[in-house]
RNA sequence: UGACCUAUGGUGUAAUGGUAGCACAACAGAUUUUGGUUCUGUUUGUCUAGGUUCGAAUCCUGGUAGGUCAA
């Protein structure tokens, strides 16, 4: 019986060279292929080009390792999929995440196409997750479990990956330690043993964000209005709650008793109201600075707002690009900055499992989170016709519209849906 | 234009006449394959001109600027 062929995306880091050799162990036909997505540095830092170098050290892992190499070009798609989506976001006031997509529109779509057409039977990465199979109703169904090292895990960022996708997947170092990928490559001798590990956008690496936003998006002078320290929420449940009555529901978690005190809310919309982002008007605070166009903030932002004279930090709570407002309040407890719950619209649900997709008025108890490396909450999923509203056992900070929420079971990761708001 | 008050880093503030400190901002490093968070570190100041004093942010005088009350 032939071996059954793996290309791995080598990007010329330690965690995929290392992912090379063990499927190589494994008895894999391995081969490589390094993929390019960007060669524009605007906007980058230290405007070097830091891909020639990853080719150079990839090609050399592949050398040693005496695995066939490929190059691939893919920054149309690239920009296509990935940053003009970025972009659009942004100009809509939303915060994207890109490496999200990369992963669902490249690595394993573009990317594993390519592959494909090499006659490959899976595609492999050095991403911290791992994937196993079970059979549901007779049907190989893949799932997608967190990367065993707590510190590294990166199941968030494969969050919207499909089960065709997952099913020519292979996550070889998702079972091991980071630190344990660093000796493997040492004792290999590899020359990306002692690389730092990469950050920034996946393919773009760290840049200037308003700098490099500026391509596309115009600067443009407006408002930062702090809300008082007092502020409180208005136009929802939250304002109209009356905390004795909700106190008197009997439950011992405040959040959830605000979501029975929604669910009985006389006029049938007090989920709805829950899950709303707190709309904020110029007069619910004053004045206290400029910026230099909204769209290129982001709730729960700290740095970058260039206003001092506080006792905290200020931060921002809320954007609004029609009217080009930045809405900041003061210290992390800010009421503004903290909320119960947050709604995803029903076509930006995604579910890794599709047997366990929820139907309106399912309701069930996942692990969520709402960024990646943010700890697990404890958070009710309620499904309703539009949409699904996730309502968390704590409030939340900085529940950022365009961002993904993420929901486990445990260590699986089942879906995944745009953030609404 | 009469009286009174105030003037300290980029911002908000602290210092019985005795080394100008804190917070926020900014910057840098660490952490982080999104945005961002978090941690550590660094820089920057007594409005101006005189005077009293061993010694002035502090007391005195003039100037300048801002504010409050006075029509």
């Amino acid at each position: 019986m032939a071996n059954k062929k793996v290309i791995v995306g080598l990007s010329g880091g330690v965690d995929s060279s290392v992912a090379a050799y063990l499927l190589i162990q494994q008895g894999y036909d391995v081969e490589a292929m390094f993929m390019q997505n960007w060669h524009d540095t605007t906007g980058t830092l230290h405007g070097d080009c830091p891909w020639k170098d990853d080719l150079t050290i990839a090609k050399l892992v592949a050398k040693q390792l005496n695995i066939p190499f490929h190059f691939i070009d893919l920054s149309a798609d690239y920009r296509k999929k990935v940053v003009d989506y970025m972009f659009s976001e942004y100009e809509k006031g939303r915060t994207p995440n890109p490496d999200v997509l990369c992963n669902r529109e490249i690595k394993f779509d573009a990317f594993l196409k390519a592959c494909e057409d090499l006659g490959a039977d899976y595609v492999a990465t050095g991403h911290y997750c791992r994937k196993d199979s079970i059979m549901v109703n007779g049907v190989e169904t893949h799932r997608l479990l967190a990367g065993s090292d707590p510190n590294k895990d990166q199941s968030y960022f494969l969050c919207q990956l499909s089960q065709k996708q997952l099913s020519k997947a292979l996550f070889p170092i998702g079972h091991l330690l980071k630190p344990e990928v660093r000796d493997i490559a040492k004792q290999l001798n590899l020359p990306t043993a002692d690389k730092k590990d990469s950050q920034g956008i996946c393919f773009v690496g760290k840049v200037d964000l308003p700098v490099f936003l500026q391509q596309q998006l115009k600067a443009k002078k407006g408002d930062i209005i702090e809300l008082p320290k007092d502020y409180k929420p208005t136009s929802s449940v939250i304002a109209r709650r009356n905390d004795e009555a909700i106190s008197s529901l009997g439950e011992d978690n405040a959040n959830l008793r605000l979501l029975r005190f929604a669910r009985n809310d006389g006029n049938g919309d007090g989920l709805t109201q829950l899950a709303l982002p707190y709309s904020f008007s110029p007069t619910n605070g004053k004045v206290i600075g400029q910026h230099n166009g909204a769209h290129f903030y982001t709730v729960g932002q700290r740095k970058g707002l260039g206003i001092g004279g506080h006792i905290e930090s200020l931060f921002v709570v809320g954007i609004d690009v029609e009217s080009n407002l930045v809405y900041v309040g003061e210290g992390h407890e800010h009421a503004a900055l903290n909320r119960p719950a947050l709604f995803i619209k029903n076509n930006e649900t995604h579910w890794i499992r599709p047997n366990l997709q929820m139907n309106a008025d399912d309701e069930r108890d996942y692990l969520v989170r709402i960024r990646y490396r943010q700890p697990l909450q404890k958070a009710k999923l309620i499904c309703r016709t539009e949409g699904i509203y996730i309502v968390f056992d704590e409030p939340q900070r900085g529940i950022t519209p365009g961002q993904f929420a993420a929901w486990y079971d445990g260590e699986e990761l089942v879906g995944s849906g745009v953030i609404n708001g």
